[in-house]
DNA sequence: TACATTACTGACCCATTGGTCAGTATCCGC
DNA sequence: GCGGATACTGACCAATGGGTCAGTAATGTA
């Protein structure tokens, strides 16, 4: 499913009589010998770094195991990359990127309200990110900010303020139009969106272990909570006074529009 | 605000030309000699662990990074401490398993409607989890839970069972009662639950970068959340046919009780 | 076939760090 | 104040792993 390239399987032959080695399923190597292959090498070697650092963060990955992976040595690995650091940049700024501009780009052109294009269009976005290698990228930022803290600014520019933008623009477009309710835009775009970013957080931490049976099928989960989340800032026929004591005074509150409140 | 015991700073005086050293804000430090605390230091050493673990990561924090943290030497921490793992699977086990225990005596007190109780009790109960040093936990157990698996057996059991449990007993209340539509449970609680997670799991992460001014105000967010997501639960005067071109058959499909799907 | 270029290798260096243990200082009962 | 029990220390050990570089082999060219 991720596109880990089928050519990054170790190079067998060479140190033959490793004893633990890894010994992936995917065997069945072809080139025996060293190849020079300096096109594929940078690729290649990302991809192997995401695996190992999203299944066993930065620090516990080491260098060579990553180059191993990527069917190299730990040299070869150095000659594309300068540091250990720098493989974790390079992977991460990798998934990121385009994604957001190519989802503006289809929300651009579409012309529906806004119900349903979180509605349809939202779910089907997210769940290719979530089958996508950008899932495991979301887990391991998460994972390793606070270590590398320049990260921060480049994920807050690249990804968090264009998606804010993004789906924020569409409530507050439901919101002029009267569809949706004056909730605050902020909250509602954070109530529409962070159940997905932890979905996908969530596939690469606990969901990656082989043990726990019950597990939200996102295929399910995500039109779903799009779905409920939409339905409760649809504006039509919300009366309070209907309902019966299920309408409390917290709801009305909470739901009253406010402006972002300052920090502490 | 998190409880590291005041006394937990390292005793100076001994080593008094460490060049380097941490220097934390809180010095003055009465102790200057060696004491011998028994009681305390399982706790002050847990306490250190926790902070370093979740600034740091597990693999990146020495363990005589924590010792020193602690105010005792690495000698000690393995004193009580079998082992590094042994450490990160103390500090796990702390602080989560009373939490949700004592959510559900709460819970099963309250006499109110479902809605209410979501909207007033659940808010109240994450907003004290977001400024434990639960929420730390939270984001230490992502980001290490593949690297020890056992961890994931125990996290089930004790905190999310318990959790879907409690919160999917009250949807199913409200369902029952009339007063929710037939919405599918799980995904509503997911619903529900994951933008409060991620937003423990963040406050460790990115949140802790000093650098991004936007931020979400869990005081604001989470109670906005819980209501908005609730109003899409409630039943009352949800008729399509009256809503304009919002109401999508992607919206009418989506929100029809699902039983869960099986996966792949 | 001979040669030049360079992608690639892996043995080596050394700083780091989990874990140990012989020794030291504190405390408590007498 | 004495002496035994023990909480505590930190120098030490061994292994690990990031990073280097002299050497090797694949490839292109004549």
């Amino acid at each position: 499913m991720q596109p880990i390239s089928t050519s990054s399987a170790p190079a067998a032959g060479l140190s033959a009589a490793k004893p633990g080695a890894t010994t992936h399923v995917t065997v069945l190597v072809t080139a025996s010998t060293r190849q020079r292959r300096k096109e594929a090498r940078p690729q290649e070697l990302l991809a192997a770094a995401l695996a190992l650092f999203v299944e066993k963060g930065f620090a516990a990955t080491r260098i060579e195991e990553v180059a191993e992976r990527a069917g190299v040595s730990k040299g070869t690995l150095y000659l594309y990359y300068r540091s250990k650091e720098d493989l974790l940049k390079a992977v991460v700024r990798e998934e990121l990127t385009l994604r957001i501009e190519e989802a503006a780009e289809e929300v651009k052109h579409y012309t529906g309200s806004s119900a349903d294009l979180l509605c349809t269009m939202m779910p089907q976005w997210w769940l290719r990110v979530y089958d996508s290698p950008a899932a495991g990228v979301l887990k391991l930022f998460v994972t390793e900010v606070r270590a590398f803290p320049d990260l921060a600014e480049y994920y807050v520019r690249e990804v968090i303020a264009p998606n804010q933008m993004l789906v924020g623009s569409l409530v507050q477009r439901g919101i002029d139009a009267g569809e949706f309710r004056q909730v605050d835009v902020d909250s509602a775009v954070h109530s529409l969106i962070l159940p997905m970013v932890m979905l996908c957080v969530h596939k690469h931490s606990l969901g990656a272990c082989a043990d726990l049976p019950q597990e939200v099928d996102p295929q399910v989960f995500i039109p779903q909570h799009m779905c409920l989340v939409v339905s409760g800032l649809l504006a039509r026929n919300f009366k309070v006074d209907d309902a019966p004591s299920a309408a409390s005074p917290a709801l009305l509150t909470n739901l009253s529009p406010i402006r972002k409140a300052k920090r502490r």
